[in-house]
DNA sequence: ATGAAAGCGCTAACAC
DNA sequence: GTGTTAGCGCTTTCAT
């Protein structure tokens, strides 16, 4: 059936299998144009019994268009950017578009190699993680003349466009929830900072709203690598150690959270009445902890969509006026692990 | 610096900006060939001040050589494949070779699209998981004439090569430790199986040894969709209160067994020594568990890497000769919660 | 409804 | 060391 030739198939291959003009059986696979009835079904014969598939490299320099958008991120570890993606590929599945996804490992330099290695393919649409990119790279992303989302953070001017929530904004939020409900005595943990710059940006927003009130973080620690959910045990042994007073721990990812309260569980430690705990995130997967974890929802779904949106409508129509902005509000869950003492 | 030309800009346009004819532009850009310093520098400069991105869809047409390798996966929620595209990236990096990611959903017919779309451009190989694919699929991998690793799964027949563990010896495994520390009455649980082959087949080996002994699964239960922890939490309540009786709860990923495993210590329930627990895949991110769970590490990177380094030693020279499978022995953790009664 | 010609932006192969 | 020529496999455009 599918005879192995040593040489790609071609249109034109087609064309003599089927008896029908390269141009028809090109319209044929395209569905484009008018071809009669009779002819495309030879065409449709003839490509399928040799197997054909079609040369989108050939067919993209003809036609100057490509129906790939690039997605950059951080890592796909960090279960956030699946999520992100999946909202992607859900809006891309109705359109022609399709994603391709590049990873930076969380530095700059690769994401300017990535971003370069992807704009060589010409691609309809860039979606990128953060506000944050090298000189060269935002050179590229203004010079390529295609739309660019710049998602998860709205905190900066965006390039284009962005999607995202404010992480200043969502650190204060939660700060003052926990000032609330009473809580003085507030510990952090997060991750390493200048890799992560929308940590970075929670952690400010959170101690600018407890300076608001008069209040500091009486200890802080920071991880790189490692297991979260062990890192977090580890680190809150730690901290509890040094600071055995502190009432409340504000945690820069869920993992790490839920690493925190399981040992502080171990421990026999009252939550939320002794100690509160927060993390981050709002992780579907930690559903089913023995507590549920407070935390705050960094809308990861609908930030993919509304991005993907963007894209799409701007392939379709580039003319077309649209927010610069768009900012998302996340929610706090209070969970059980931060209530009225 | 960089003037927003509506029109993209090409090799010509660096051409005429240097005075140095096209194909010396493309020989400096490529380092290929010898090009005098003083060109090359003249050359370089032009690029940079123009905002110079190479246009890869006309280099591909015209070198016949794409370096792209289409990675086909079911899915970037489930851990395990972002492990084996870390592996995969790793070796890549050291080459010309860019991977590309497609998600099947584990749907085959999705499959059949994703895979089709990415052959449609021409890339240098493919790393797919599973072994089993539809006809149609199986046809367009042998027709593409381009190196194809199978991955994850050993168990069957590959189309060109395969690289992964056999997951029936896996399930036989389990089973034999199991046994071995005395457990008698045994519940399964895992994920719906028709959209997992791998789970499947691992299920079909645990049943098989148990059956050499005497042994049959006391009782069984599948889940689709949800929180895996909170699923795990969910089904081995139900099970245990159907059958108090168990000793040993099999589960076909390390999520549900956590979610199992936190279900029981709730209860007071003694493990492993009223109950002993194993899950599959030695997922890091469990570290830190209130037990360490048992498990069996599924080797993930390591595909990736050997996957990778098989398509960049053919691609490199297509008629090497290489095992067609290579399978990898999976390691069973014992942890605390599978030990000697 | 179908076909013929031109060319997308680059590189292989060959001159010089 | 550098330039010239001829395509790569399609689609666009225009003719029929």
């Amino acid at each position: 059936m599918t005879n192995d030739p040593s040489r790609p198939l071609t249109l034109r291959d087609v064309s003599e299998a089927s008896g029908v003009s390269e141009m028809t059986v090109s319209r044929v696979l395209r569905n484009r144009g008018d071809v009669s009835q009779a002819t495309r079904e030879k065409v449709l014969e003839a490509a399928k019994a040799l197997g054909y598939v079609p040369n989108k490299i050939a067919g993209a320099l003809a036609s100057q268009r490509v129906n790939l958008v690039a997605v950059i991120i951080p890592s796909l570890r960090n279960m956030v950017f699946p999520e992100v993606m999946s909202g992607i590929s859900k809006v891309l599945e109705e359109t022609e578009l399709q994603p391709v996804v590049g990873v930076t490992d969380y530095m700059p330099e690769k994401e300017e190699r990535v971003l370069y290695e992807m704009l060589s393919w010409r691609p309809s649409g860039v979606i990128i993680a953060g506000l944050e990119h090298t000189d060269a790279s935002r050179a590229m992303l203004k010079a390529s003349g295609i739309p660019v989302v710049e998602v998860m953070d709205t905190d900066g001017k965006p390039i284009d466009s962005a999607v995202g929530i404010s992480h200043r904004r969502a650190g204060r939020e939660m700060a003052k929830a926990i000032l609330k409900q009473g809580y003085q005595r507030i510990g952090f943990m997060g991750t390493k900072m200048p890799l992560d710059h929308r940590a970075r940006k929670r952690f400010e927003g959170f101690t600018e709203a407890l300076a608001k009130e008069g209040v500091e973080v009486v200890d802080q620690e920071f991880y790189s690598g490692g297991s979260a959910l062990a890192k977090g045990r580890e680190m809150t042994e730690a901290m509890l150690s040094r600071d055995p007073e502190l009432d409340f721990l504000y945690y820069s990812n869920d993992m790490i959270a839920a690493g925190g309260m399981l040992h502080l569980l171990d421990k026999g430690i009252d939550i939320p009445g002794e100690i509160g705990l927060a993390g981050f995130n709002g992780v579907e997967l930690l559903q089913g902890l023995p507590r549920q974890l407070a935390t705050m929802d960094a809308c990861r779904t609908e930030i993919g969509t509304r991005a993907a949106q963007i894209i799409a409508a701007r392939v379709e129509n580039p003319d077309i006026e649209l927010d610069k902005i768009v900012e998302l509000t996340p929610t706090i869950a209070f969970g059980d692990t931060l209530k009225r003492r």
